[in-house]
Formats: C-alpha cells, structure tokens, sequence
DNA sequence: GCGAAAGTTGACTAAAACGGTAGGGATTGT
DNA sequence: ACAATCCCTACCGTTTTAGTCAACTTTCGC
C-alpha cells in the first residue's frame, strides 16, 4: 500500500513542467536535475505520461517536454493512471459475491474521487502560497 | 496499490470468526476451508491477529480460535496494521520539504480514518441486511 | 502416561513487482 | 556531419508476495 517511485516521480515531473512557462520546453535531463529522479527511469516514465496525453514532446537537439494541456486538467488520478494502469485497491482474488467486495469499492471509490479531486494546478497553488508563508517568516 | 492476499485473508478470517458464537472455537483449517485460504498461509495469518490481540487461540486436540474482544473493536485498519505494519502511501523517498508531502500526508490520513472507522461488525450487520434482502427476492 | 489431534514456529521457495540500467535507434538544431 | 535530445526494447538485481514444508509443542481422550 505504498505509492509507487513511479507515480510519485511522475507527479514530481509533471508538477515541475507545470511551474515552466506554457511556451518553454524542457528537457528531460534539467527535469532529473532539479526533482533528484533517475534521469534513464524519468525518460520511460515521460514517454508513459506521453501516450496519457499529458505533456507533448519534441526531440532533438533543442528538444523537451512542456505539458499538452492546462495544469488544471491534469489530476493525480489520471497521473497515476497513465504510470501504474488502473488505480484499485481491490485484488482479482476478491469475489463479488463477497460482503467485502462492496466495501472495497466503497473505500476505492472514495480514495480515487480524493485523487482526481486534486490537481496540479492546486499543487502549483500550494507551492506559491507556501513560499509566500515561508517569505513572511524571514 | 492493491490490498494484499494477507489483509484480504486476515479480515476474511476475523469476519468468519466474528459469525459465530463467541463461546465456541473454529478450527484454522475450517476457517480455511469456508473462506477459500491455503491452510498453512492461514496460520501464519492467525498467529499475526493473535500477536496483535484480536483472536485467542487453544491449542490441542479439541483447540481453534476465537476473537479475543467485541467484534465492535476489530476494524480494517487495526486488522491490516497487524499484518501488514503501519498503513501508509508515504514512502520514505518523499521530502516532507516537497508540497507533496502534506498532500499525501491528506490523502493517506484521509484512507486511513475510512479503514479505521469501519469495524467487523459493520461488516457482519451488512451481511445479515444483505441476506435478509436476498431472501425478500426468493 | 501415551498417542493422536491440533496449534506453533522458523526456514524455505517460486513468482511477481519494483526500481533502475543499458544499448541503440530516430530526430532535429547548428 | 555531428552532437544533443527523445524514443524504444530488453535486461537486471532486490524486495515483496504468496505460499509450502518439516519439525516441534501443547492438549485431549483414553
């Protein structure tokens, strides 16, 4: 019941893009740089958020990443998703016909809505309202 | 991010337990056998929950298990912390500097209070309801 | 008290998931 | 042409999961 490095490098990354300009790229290797990420495991992960729709690429020598759509739509949920497949907590294993079955899903439910309830463009809030707090502590 | 075969059992178990009288005792192997669970994992299971208070054991030749207090006081976050060790998403790898520390942090507190609000004998009251609903339908 | 039935324990193992690496190919700016 | 960058496939070591086994201890019935 642990997130996953993937997911939570994911995040990190898209999180990252998100606090670029829209119009700016960014590379792979400054994206490793600046949130400490493997840079060969980030490159796959890239690729994967990629495919999800989320950030759009261009190679070569100028190349990089820059988000494919607003930060706002972008949840964790659909991160996620797109990193480790399906978020369920529920197990193949699980019968149906179980009395626990419906409370799974009940406890997925929620744990998935809290998930795409959160976006990156909340976490760029966050962050700017927190370092605004930090500012006034100096 | 899926529940264990081990939580998944556990609670099986302590939900079979919890449908019987509590002055009688259940064999492991009969617990096996209704819950569909490979005996000699079971065990390994039961000597966890018992470590952890919720079942009482008697050895020997007439021996089996028993819940060791009120079903009331058993709940999915107790019985998964038991065998599984603390519930938590938060990886050692996340910064508590990063924003997403506390955004986890949210999430995870947020999961846990659902898994610990919900006991055993919510779980047994469902079944009855359930049941009783299956019967109407006959 | 003795044997059988049952629980208890620790060591062990096969398979999957996780976290990451490596090589090489494709694409583009200079 | 060449270097920088992204893209794709395969691989590898470690940890976790899920489950098994053999040996041991406790208790019941006689």
């Amino acid at each position: 019941m642990k997130i996953t490095a993937r997911a939570d490098y994911a995040i990190l990354a898209i999180f990252e893009l998100a606090q670029h300009p829209e119009t700016i790229r960014v590379q792979a290797r400054e994206l490793a740089k600046s949130q400490e990420i493997p840079l060969r495991f980030l490159e796959q992960i890239l690729i994967q958020l990629k495919k999800a729709g989320m950030v759009e690429s261009v190679r070569g020598a100028a190349g990089g990443y820059k988000l494919a759509c607003p930060a706002r739509e972008i949840s964790l949920a659909r991160i996620m998703e797109a990193v480790e497949g399906d978020v369920t907590l529920l197990d193949s294993r699980v019968k149906p016909s179980c009395v626990l079955y419906k409370v799974w899903q009940e406890i997925e439910q929620e744990f998935v809505d809290k998930l795409a309830s959160i976006t990156v463009e909340d976490l760029v809030r966050r962050k700017i309202r927190d370092d605004r707090v930090l500012v006034y502590h100096i």
